[in-house]
DNA sequence: CATGAATGAGCTTTCATTCAT
DNA sequence: GATGAATGAAAGCTCATTCAT
């Protein structure tokens, strides 16, 4: 966690120590990120980053945590009702909204993705333990709010199906990626495309699992 | 390529190196990965190691090679003959043996996965132009055999669908990994798991792009 | 350019520093300079020495610097006022400067040299662009200043006479710094060897370019 | 001095390694020459380089020794009775020499060349010492020679006026040398520019050192 | 006389972190 | 709360030379 210090800073300056920090680990990951690079960008001396931060590690959980909250409040409407719809009207809304999401704030995604791929790595150990296998958990849960009103099958190995289910999302995501780079041309169309494709998913996924064949 | 020194050693002496390169990439991937450890893990010196590999890149290179030689050795009797099954037995099979051959070779798999993930970095972008894209080229091959079989629907998008066919192999011996770590318990049990999922799945995608509904 | 770190140093400690590049480059040129020679000589860590200068071409370019100012610092109350004299008296006190610089200041004109005769060098290269070559312009600028003036002839090549000129200063200094190696004896016998050789020449290239014989 | 084994060695085996050797020294200068390059040109193994030299100072020193060689048998005929002409015109046809030895063998005089403006250097030294100064030696033979014929003035220093000769001799090739790189064109304007650069120089010294005034 | 693997000191450069002011 | 100089371990890589076969 930063220090006081941090908290206590004209609130311009936080943000904009902040924003560097996403610009360099959404560029270089954790590791190759910098930390000269970021002081000489955000024009502050290098004592004093270690007066906002403990080290390399804390500024990146600060910056995830930042992350995971945007994320939150960008996909709390969604979840605050979850009773009023069904698990799969969720599941595709979520994907939807996890697509716009992306396409909104790319570095903040691309920081995210960094960590789900590197699971091994120390520091993304530690960040799995309290806080971003929160997405394959949102899904068990509903999951198993699915099973409970019966509209999912009882015998699935929920956890197994919320990893894919999550895997999926984050594949998706790379795919649409990858298609849209340099092409900056129409968005609607690209909005049907994804349309189309959650769609297509939605089907597969509710055969597979739904109670109703 | 490895200079001709490397393969002129007693091929004790040449596996001994491998097998370090191998741990070192698969513990820390390529840019955290370590000439220096490697070599105090081989006792041999600086110099010697620069006789048998150009840089950095040419072990990793090296060693990426050798991982796709033996993962084509465990799979080819599968592709020998692709016209003799349908695409959907073809694909089950194809699962099995990658589970098997991760179950078998953790290593090796952890390199590869590491490669697959990290498209972006230079090193892995050199390797996918020629090399290991073949993953998604094979799906891609076998749907749009099956497409001309009349096996499958020829309004897919075979480039997405063979993305995520590829994306879920990768995620379903990520999850049996994590699941397995420690628990050296009954095979057989596992086994069994296996083939349950990869049913579950398979009938997913059957339904999703099968032209039979 | 050196880092504002440099500048901010206590100037006794650049000094020493900068003292200490000049005998490294002076002694082995800019190849065989050894970082860390120098930082073993300065006493300084070699993560400091980084602070201060980019790399190592950034120190040898500073030192070049130096030398270039205290050069023209030396030389400049001659040039101030060209149009007094005529060629060939300022030519005759350019290289009577010329050789009590490199008398006062030898290890500087030893590093100096050998820019200039390793001209293939791609860091000495880097120089002679913006710097370096000013020996050969500035004779030739005074060349075609007495051309101009009627004092020498106008069917001459400048571009080679300067450089000819320019070859016979080096070649002279050379030639007294062998003498003089380890004959700390009498400077008064040296100063008049000195003035009657370069009258010699001086008398040598007015007969040969002069407009009047 | 080459080892016994080297001479043992087919001449052609002989030749093409010095050959080897030239184009490497000619290349790299001493410093940065390369043991390991030299072999792969050769297709030689490290081990019998070793047989054949005691070092990389015994290569480039045989390869000195081949160039002064070379450049005796070239400028020999001249030198055979030097009692036959006056000193001027001695000077200009080893002048003449001097460059068309320069315009068929640039290798050769690259490397000469190198050692004449390193003199510092502990491998240059040393080569000084007993072989290189060859040059000014035969300028200040010849010009005591000139000065006992009374075709030249008795009170002249002949070291430093050699050192100067020598000097120039080489500036001039130097400076023909960059003119030409590039210039493929007609050679015949080259010999005439030639010879007027040399007269001229011929008259100046003759004007400066000369008896008849 | 040929071979080529082994060696290790040396190189330049990067980096997160500390600490006195 | 701000500053920035100091630090040194670690990185990838090169090279002339030796020596057993």
């Amino acid at each position: 966690m930063p220090k006081e210090t941090f908290f206590n800073l004209p609130s311009e300056k936080r943000a904009m120590i902040e924003e560097v920090a996403i610009d360099e680990f959404a560029e270089y990951g954790f590791d190759k990120a910098s930390i000269n690079r970021m002081i000489d960008k955000c024009g502050i001396a290098k004592g004093s980053f270690y007066q906002y931060f403990n080290n390399k590690k804390d500024v990146f959980l600060h910056t995830m945590s930042m992350i995971g909250d945007k994320k939150l409040a960008f996909m709390s409407p969604l979840l605050a009702n979850p009773e009023e719809h069904d698990f799969f009207t969720l599941l595709r809304e979520m994907y939807i909204s996890g697509l716009r999401f992306a396409h909104n704030n790319p570095k903040l995604v691309q920081i995210g993705n960094q960590v789900l791929k590197n699971k091994d790595h120390p520091v993304y150990k530690e960040l799995l333990g309290g806080n971003s296998q929160k997405s394959n958990d949102v899904f068990e849960g509903l999951l198993k709010m699915g099973i409970g009103r019966g509209e999912i099958r009882g015998d699935i190995d929920t956890k197994f199906i919320s990893y894919i289910i999550s895997s999926l999302n984050v594949s998706t995501i790379e795919y649409y990626y990858e298609k849209i780079k340099g092409n900056t041309s129409d968005m609607t169309d690209w909005d049907d495309d994804i349309m189309d494709t959650v769609n297509l998913f939605i089907d597969l996924v509710k055969h597979g699992i739904s109670t109703i064949n």
